[in-house]
DNA sequence: TCTTTATGGTGAG
DNA sequence: TCACCCTAAAGAT
């Protein structure tokens, strides 16, 4: 379930139950046997996580991993049951050890090409990206938003789920440019992906649904549930929670992705300002 | 036990 | 645009 969400929890909980210590480190796959056995019983200095890439410290070597679409870790205290034969790599200090599986990138790499990777990517809503970052990327492409928002230079750590729902949530429709929004509307974007994403690292979850929306009482309780938590990733033909409209799923940045066709129409909708100059419009939001 | 699915990214054509 | 890589877990048989 790796969104960036997913890869600080992980950068967190690591950091609490390794950093600072002597770590083993071990291969049982045996596919990063080199690498683990430099590191293994040396102190693991901190670990770290920008977008969706995690880096643990021990010295100058660092440890450079990317989950991709399947790369999970299972961590477990006190008993844990042997590693499957999938698992890449093993750290363990204490009670706790970390099974990672099917990572993208397993890698190590020294300080400068760390630098490297961090540069190529955008503001991280999660390592102290800024809003006005994320604006000036916005506006020099013309790529559909859709497209640019799953793009790792032009902000870090949004995949596919927070996409969806951010641009639901600011109605937007996936398919205007991207350099055609308003300010308040890129404004709206990384507040609600910031906002959506803190949650989710809290939560272990993405949970975008306001809980009054659903009449459940918190964001913990619809962390649970699997029905409930989002308004439009994976609910393509199922009505809009906001205006019952059919969902609609199709294909941006070369993956799919579901929208409301009344809550994020294809231009933003303007009305005329009652009480302001004439002629004066302003926009509004589809729903 | 088999099949399906996934929140990602790259490289070839 | 497509094929392809990585693996666990849920669902189907």
């Amino acid at each position: 379930m790796p969104e960036g969400h997913t890869v600080h929890r992980i950068a967190r909980l690591h950091r609490e139950a390794f950093a600072g210590r002597g770590v083993r480190v071990t291969s049982p796959q045996g596919r990063f046997a080199a690498g683990a056995a430099r590191l293994d019983g040396r102190t693991l200095d901190d670990v770290e996580a920008y977008g969706k890439q995690l880096f643990y410290r021990f010295g100058s070597d660092i440890l450079h991993i990317h989950l991709g679409l399947v790369g999970k870790f299972l961590i477990y205290h006190g008993e844990a049951p042997a590693p499957t034969a999938g698992t890449r790599l093993s750290i363990a200090a204490g009670e706790t050890v970390a099974y990672l599986a099917g990572p993208m990138v397993c890698e190590l790499i020294d300080p400068d090409t760390e630098k490297q990777i961090v540069a190529g990517l955008g503001p991280d809503p999660l390592g102290g990206g800024t809003e006005e970052q994320f604006a000036a990327m916005v506006a020099r492409r013309s790529a559909p938003i859709g497209a640019a928002l799953l793009d790792q230079s032009v902000i870090a750590g949004v995949g596919n789920v927070y996409r969806a729902e951010a641009l639901f949530l600011c109605g937007i429709h996936p398919d205007r440019p991207a350099r055609a929004l308003q300010p308040r509307e890129v404004a709206c974007l990384w507040r609600t992906i910031a906002g959506a994403m803190r949650l989710g690292e809290r939560l272990g979850r993405i949970v975008t649904v306001s809980p009054e929306e659903v009449g459940a009482a918190s964001p913990e309780d619809l962390a649970a549930s699997d029905d409930e938590r989002l308004y439009a990733y994976r609910r393509a033909g199922l009505p809009c929670r906001r205006c019952a409209t059919e969902l609609r799923a199709w294909t941006v940045g070369a993956r799919t992705i579901t929208a409301c066709p009344h809550c994020q129409p294809p231009h933003p909708l303007r009305r005329t300002v009652q009480d302001g100059p004439a002629g004066a419009t302003e926009e509004v939001r589809g729903c």
